[in-house]
DNA sequence: TAGATTGTTAATCGATTAACAATC
DNA sequence: TAGATTGTTAATCGATTAACAATC
């Protein structure tokens, strides 16, 4: 159970879109919930949430289904940090203040535990009720509140110098709304959210089936 | 020309990426460029360059690459609507108002031109210079401003409303920022950016990759 | 039992890559 | 020409799905 390794992170995402629909299944005072069911709710395939759970090593009564508390247990096992995730936003600009309180109001495991900004005016103040640090306090502040894994919200031209900075102070994923392709050691995570193009991906698709 | 078509959005985003570059690349004056150079800069195969070069029916010199210009022009022309593309912003909390400020700096066809929010204090004032509309002026607005695609940064618990209310006033696509699965007719693109499971997905990464 | 669902594998699908003759 | 790069296909890879015997 604790040497469950999941390899796609594809997977990951399914496994945490499940589990948010479960709770709120579980909130309406749904018990178990079949493949077919849940699939139609996340928008996959039965065959595909069985076989998910099935790398999880999850299973069901053949006649009830899924025990929904269990699933949601045994996905939480693998996705979340047993001492939860403590998480840093660098950049508190109006992207960084909006994602400190899109997450704030969110989670629970993972937590935004510090933020960080250059701008004089910002730093060590308060923020949205979180403290904000000047970036030469990353390695500090990182060692004392154990982050690992942090969210770059800086404006394009500085990010590659931003994230070797956290690099440095010890970040060893990344988050990145920048819209650069950050040059780090290999070890280091980094996924992109790059909002300017998944807003011309839509663009395009969207024109391409409105043309007929 | 006219009537190449790009069956994946993968290929679209890795254009929009290309384009990307390519601009930064002729600023500082360069001229052409290899796929293998190309490629590098973007983070793909020199293969994957030249496979996309071959779909958009764009080709090189074999002695001195890629013409940038050239290559930027074509990319425009299939990912970019010639009259421009004007898009809304729903939901002008702080999310919304960082997508803004992030979008009215960056893009030259892609334009935030209307924004809407059903805060009393918010709606038919003007936010980070963006008017900002009732919700149930949608459709009006739509039409006066020929909107067909709109990001949506709008609480989940009313998110699915919301989309209904966009579809019915003629969006088309729409690029979802609540973490919920929106049912809208077939023929509506969405396109969902879900913070809350990337983080998920990096935090996860992050740890299986620290562990050893 | 009867019947619906699960667990599981082989088949399918689509995207990526390796490889190399053609090109400039 | 010589040499590096391109255009292009077959091979590879990984993820998804169909299908069905096993299960409750």
């Amino acid at each position: 159970m604790d040497n469950i390794k999941v390899a796609s992170a594809k997977t990951i995402a399914r496994l945490s879109i499940y589990r948010r629909l479960l709770r709120n299944a579980m909130r309406g005072g749904q018990a178990s919930v079949y493949s077919h069911e849940l699939a139609e709710m996340v928008g996959v395939t039965a065959a595909q949430v069985r076989r998910d759970m099935m790398e999880i090593g999850f299973s069901a009564d053949s006649r009830s289904g899924y025990n929904i508390r269990e699933m949601i247990g045994q996905i939480s096992r693998l996705l979340d940090s047993p001492e939860g995730e403590n998480v840093a936003i660098i950049g508190m600009g109006k992207l960084g203040c909006a994602l400190f309180g899109f997450f704030a109001g969110h989670s629970n495991r993972l937590k935004i535990v510090a933020a960080f900004d250059n701008d004089p005016g910002k730093a060590e103040c308060v923020i949205s009720g979180c403290r904000c640090h000047a970036m030469n306090r990353m390695k500090d502040v990182f060692a004392r509140k154990n982050i690992q894994v942090v969210m770059l919200a800086v404006p394009e031209d500085v990010a590659q110098d931003v994230a070797e900075t956290a690099v440095a102070a010890g970040a060893k994923g990344i988050l990145n709304f920048a819209p650069v392709l950050l040059r780090l050691p290999d070890n280091i995570i980094v996924q992109n959210i790059d909002m300017m193009v998944e807003l011309e991906k839509v663009s395009y698709v969207t024109r391409e089936n409105t043309r007929n």
